[in-house]
RNA sequence: GGCGCAUUCGUCUAGUGGCCUAGGACACCGCCCUCUCAAGGCGGAGAUCAGGGGUUCGAAUCCCCUAUGCGCUACCA
């Protein structure tokens, strides 16, 4: 064991803050807190097309959320900051370059043409898939001159071309991967950002991370990374990869096939403690089996290796149960502070009431009116059915377009907000060929259950991105079983 | 396709060579409690430990093969 461990959770923020990144997170924090060392939160932001500051903010909300809180970080900062790999790029193209100099790595020229078109032909012939190496031999100085005269370029790691590449996991053991097997991995893109290889290998290193633990999908690139730190001549940490949470029918978890976003389980009104226990039951077991724990207990008996590697399926009805547990245990006083927490906080309420305010004549009308806006799934009488499906098409026709509006303009929404629901709505109406008048009451009756709502583009930013893909998702649902 | 990882009740898991004719939890079923529904209590059903070979006096536990699942195979993380 290393005298200080210091572990972190390295979070993209490229959308709604996932549950996998709470579950790592989880044990991260574990491992930190046990051992009396620090957890960093590092944001890796490096990809600058689908990178969102609104995502990053919900990033730290829900982890706050969560009670797992971080010494080291973009907001509270710390000895090495800044945290955020965006802000960090000279330290990138510094190591990058050093690593050309000593010959570990070279500048590649290859077109993204020809980088297609040798992918498509090594899957034609059923070749083994990666790059062919083809600026590998360029004389450096030659190359040297081209990086110069600006031309477009990335930085590729040297893999050796032969033997086996040995890797030690904390769960697995030795992990041995076929050299041959393993190309020559980008390390800083042409638009100067690093990867996440090499951002990763150089932060870790740098900000003293003792202990990598994350999921385990990155176990395949675990040689580039070993590779990464003989270039560089620097200690490896302890690596430890987590098994990866599955759907039910044990692909890893998505969205299409279970709610991942933590803001769904905070709207739904799942504890942060019962979520948290319920996180640290996939592939660990208090050593008297004991399932009901607080995250203080989890810490105290924690232990890294005792972790199973099977992929634990992520089963909302035993984490309802959990949670049941916790809520049947608060007092009154504390269960209302939960309910006034969120559901019915001011803040929340303060949304609502502009929207009921003018439509309403006593005030009991205000609970039957708005009621939508406090529930989790809404039912559909039969004329909402009827008003569910669109005018002139068809019910598996609407369903479709809710799959379709659902997948490709709300979800990708990184700012939920009226403007920009409405600015998703329209799109969508333009790509498929619908009208506005057309998709709007089907869209309406989904996310409310009524044809009589107020205004849609501000109920819909009011009910939140969480409860509107619900719904639309289990209208289309119904909508699908529907006859003609 | 190639490479890697995994594999105990439907699900989460205990189990690290004899204590296992495999234990617990969720879900399920039954009974009790009870004005209802929950909750709670008690009980039941549910896994030839993926399959096949070894090693051993003895294997869920060690080794090999096969199967299946999952992941990776991007100038995404």
């Amino acid at each position: 064991m290393p005298d200080v461990v210091r572990t972190r959770i390295a979070p993209s923020p490229t959308g709604d803050p996932h549950v996998g990144t709470a579950y790592v997170a989880l044990f991260n924090y574990a491992m930190a807190r046990k051992h009396g060392g620090q957890f960093v939160l590092r944001i890796e932001d490096t990809d600058r097309q689908r990178s969102h500051p609104a995502s990053e903010r919900m990033i730290f909300e829900a982890l706050h959320w969560l009670g797992l809180t971080w010494d080291e970080g973009p907001d509270v900062g710390g000895p090495h900051a800044p945290y955020r790999q965006s802000e960090r790029s000279e330290v990138y193209r510094d190591h990058a370059r050093q690593l050309v100099d000593r010959g570990a790595a070279y500048p590649c020229f290859c077109s993204r043409e020809r980088l297609d078109a040798l992918r498509e032909e090594q899957r034609l012939s059923k070749g083994q898939l990666g790059y062919d190496g083809h600026c590998r031999g360029l004389d450096p100085t030659v190359a040297r001159r081209r990086v110069a005269a600006g031309e477009e370029h990335v930085i590729r790691l040297k893999m050796p071309t032969e033997g086996s590449l040995e890797v030690a996991d904390l769960l697995r053991g030795a992990v041995r991967f076929d050299a041959a097997q393993i190309d020559d991995q980008v390390l800083l893109k042409s638009d100067g950002f690093p990867t996440y290889h090499l951002a990763n290998v150089v932060d870790d290193h740098l900000m003293g991370i003792s202990h990598v633990i994350r999921a385990e999908e990155w176990l395949s690139s675990l040689p580039k990374h070993a590779q990464l730190y003989r270039a560089f001549g620097w200690e490896q940490p302890v690596f430890c990869h987590l098994p990866l949470l599955r759907n039910a029918d044990s692909s890893k978890i998505s969205k299409r096939k279970n709610p991942v976003s933590l803001n769904h389980y905070r709207r739904a009104g799942y504890l942060p403690e019962a979520m948290l226990n319920y996180l640290a039951l996939m592939g660990w077991t208090m050593p008297d089996e004991r399932e009901v724990f607080t995250l203080n207990e989890f810490v105290a008996n924690f232990s890294l290796g005792d972790i199973r590697l099977g992929g634990p399926v992520f089963d909302l009805t035993k984490l309802g149960w959990l949670n049941g547990r916790y809520i049947r245990e608060l007092s009154a006083e504390a269960l209302l502070g939960r309910l006034r927490g969120d559901l019915l906080s001011d803040d929340y309420l303060l949304k609502v009431l502009p929207l009921a305010h003018e439509r309403i004549d006593v005030l009991e009308d205000f609970i039957a009116y708005a009621g939508f806006f406090f529930t989790g799934e809404v039912a559909w009488d039969d004329a909402a059915r009827t008003a569910l499906v669109a005018k002139d098409r068809t019910p598996a026709e609407t369903a479709k377009a809710f799959r379709v509006l659902l997948e490709e303009h709300l979800d990708p929404i990184p700012e939920w907000s009226a403007e920009s629901v409405e600015a998703a709505l329209r799109a969508f109406c333009e790509k498929a060929g619908w009208t506005a008048k057309q998709l709007f009451m089907p869209v309406r009756v989904a996310v409310t259950g009524r044809a009589a709502t107020p205004p849609l583009f501000d109920t819909m930013a009011v009910l939140g991105k969480e409860v509107c893909r619900r719904r639309v998702r289990a209208a289309a649902d119904l909508l699908r079983t529907m006859k003609v």
